[in-house]
DNA sequence: GTTACTGCAAACTTTTTGCACGACA
DNA sequence: TGTCGTGCAAAAAGTTTGCAGTAAC
């Protein structure tokens, strides 16, 4: 049930990519810190990517985590997941795509790219400024909390 | 251009009455928070509300509009902006609606519902969850900040 | 009259920053 | 080889919590 492993070489090289195409430096920590994130499906906070990555490479620092992921987000090759409250989470799919959001526990999956032309701009937004892009948010209940929740009733 | 005085007042009604069926206290304080957060359009952020009652309300602390705010988030009455990184922002119209999104300065804006039928649940979300509801981000440059980049260029 | 709420202060968590060393292009 | 990036440490920003007094129901 994780990212497949040529999907993550693909997120891997399009942000490898980004890296290098803005003058950056590919460094090991760098390249580390993107396996770790394109890698995950749970959209996961600082704290985790840096735990995963010191597996590989202890000596990583968390500013660099902090830095990297800053960096990618800069440069809108990663997003920052903004769907839940807390530290920040981080998702590492650098492809259109939506998420599906658990209002109870916080989970969030990606849903692939959905009819978006069936959601036109609007008077409104057109008003305000010109729509690049719209993202979807699903919100509702997991399967996981649903049981729970069942069970205990 | 901001929220006519007839919709501010309907939003309080609906956040005081939440309040109340809730069997929580309804404060003076508590209403000068809703008052502010039900009366701006912008979705400030804590700070900034904060500021906003004191003009009214001296005495109120910070730590107050903190818990007011998450009393309300967590009784489903406003919430929190899942838009912008930074300091958590909160949305005062407890009515179904989407968000127009700046991805320059971080505006945010309220979208009336959109046709959300033309967006059914899929496949994927199917075997996620039970979905409850869908939120539209329309994400974009707002008009100012278009200005600013063209005439800088 | 109870009990929940508030203000104050302190603590805690998350994130950012300055600096000197080390490594990438 | 020059410059960007890293690790360390400290600081800053944002948010939460314990407690005693106060106010809502």
């Amino acid at each position: 049930m994780s990212v497949p492993a040529e999907e993550i070489e693909r997120r891997v090289q399009a942000l490898s990519a980004g890296i290098q195409d803005a003058g950056l430096r590919l460094t090991h920590q760098r390249l580390e810190i993107v396996r770790e994130v394109a890698g995950s499906k749970t959209h996961p906070d600082v704290e985790t990517l840096y735990r995963g990555v010191r597996k590989r490479m202890p000596t990583v620092s968390l500013d660099t985590v902090y830095r990297t992921l800053s960096v990618l987000t800069e440069r809108g090759l990663i997003e920052r997941v903004t769907a839940t409250a807390g530290p920040a989470r981080y998702d590492g799919n650098p492809f259109p795509h939506h998420h599906f959001v658990c209002t109870r526990c916080g989970l969030v999956r990606d849903i692939d790219d959905a009819n978006t032309d069936a959601i036109p701009p609007t008077k409104q937004t057109d008003s305000l400024g010109e729509v690049e892009s719209i993202q979807i948010q699903y919100r509702g209940v997991c399967a996981a909390c649903r049981q729970a929740a069942t069970s205990s009733n």
